[in-house]
DNA sequence: GCGAACGGTCAACACGCGTAGAGTGAGTTG
DNA sequence: CAACTCACTCTACGCGTGTTGACCGTTCGC
């Protein structure tokens, strides 16, 4: 095996190893030491390639963030969009994990919590409410974000029995009129 | 300063110092030494009090779990039943701070997260499900706890802007059509 | 083929943590 | 006032952690 394939092999173990402790143990209860023997490599490496734990988990722990598939949507097709891109995120095993690991981690991870309110739910919502329009734009634009965040921790994260084996079919139909409620809020 | 009432008062002091740091920092990044600290008080008296970290933690991080109130409800009730049980988590200030307690660590503490999914979600889904009924109600009722917790999540952990400072009625006069959507879904 | 480069390991350090046990001094009780 | 209880402190232990720098052995460029 070639220098740097097997480079890019362990680099890929640890990282793999590092998404699944991430995902299920979070931050704090997942240690270089135990990433290292999961990937079967010793410690050292894994700082030698991530640079630290911070760093390590940087690379693990990613979401996807691009908010153009939502922010382009008209009023009547962002129920479906922003359902799209929510369940999108997780398509995928390593993605699937990758996000996993940074959700899991969004509460209690200075960095992953920063992420997660200023960037995924604050400047997505701004984009939202400017799609709404109307007097609670801002406020409804935030409970389409809650709703979704609360979907995808039941779903991901939690694996709630009945969120989490549900067809996305059915998340849709059921999901896009309750979303519908926040974009047209009845009189 | 009678004995026992001094105890009182310290035992209050390291409660509160518990919360407000498990609430804002998580389990892991807080220390019985900062704790006792922020109590002006030595670490050694906070492991008599409490036994152990976890037992501070278990002290400090409650959730008050009264299914009554929502599973008392009729389905037309049920949205602001559901509602008021989630926002009336966090009225007061001890109770308020040992809810965000327990919530910013539902993710990543083990024994809150299986609470938090466990009791507050697997059990209360069943009894909203029963009282839904027809083929989704499990998913139904998976869902509306989904987004009474993103809610809960947004307005109180995250604290996100126009979420977090929503008067209580605006909330309910939006959200009671998002939940009804799952109570009776459109054909 | 030889020296550099690099993937990978080993042993160790320094630190902060939860925790334990002996000790102290003020309040309580007879 | 003496004996005692109990809130509270001091000191220290043991452990696991992230992180480091010196060290092997194979693979690559010349």
């Amino acid at each position: 095996m070639s220098r740097d394939e097997r480079r890019r092999r362990t680099e890929a173990a640890i990282l793999r190893a590092a998404r699944e402790q991430f995902s299920v143990a979070g931050y704090e209860r997942t240690t270089i030491r135990s990433v290292a023997a999961a990937a079967s490599v010793d410690p050292a490496l894994v700082m030698q390639y991530f640079g630290s734990k911070e760093g390590l988990f940087a690379e693990a722990a990613r979401w996807d963030d691009d908010h153009q598939t939502v922010l382009q949507a008209s009023r009547e097709e962002l129920p479906r969009a922003a359902l799209a891109d929510m369940l999108g995120k997780f398509e995928g095993d390593d993605t699937r994990e990758a996000a996993v690991a940074f959700m899991r981690n969004c509460l209690t991870h200075p960095e992953a919590n920063r992420i997660m309110r200023d960037e995924v739910m604050c400047d997505r919502a701004a984009g939202i409410a400017a799609i709404l329009g109307g007097d609670d734009a801002e406020l409804r634009a935030g409970l389409i974000g809650a709703c979704m965040m609360g979907l995808g921790l039941s779903r991901y994260v939690f694996e709630l029995p009945g969120v989490a084996t549900a067809s996305r079919a059915d998340l849709e139909r059921l999901m896009e009129p309750v979303l519908r409620a926040l974009v047209d809020p009845p009189a």
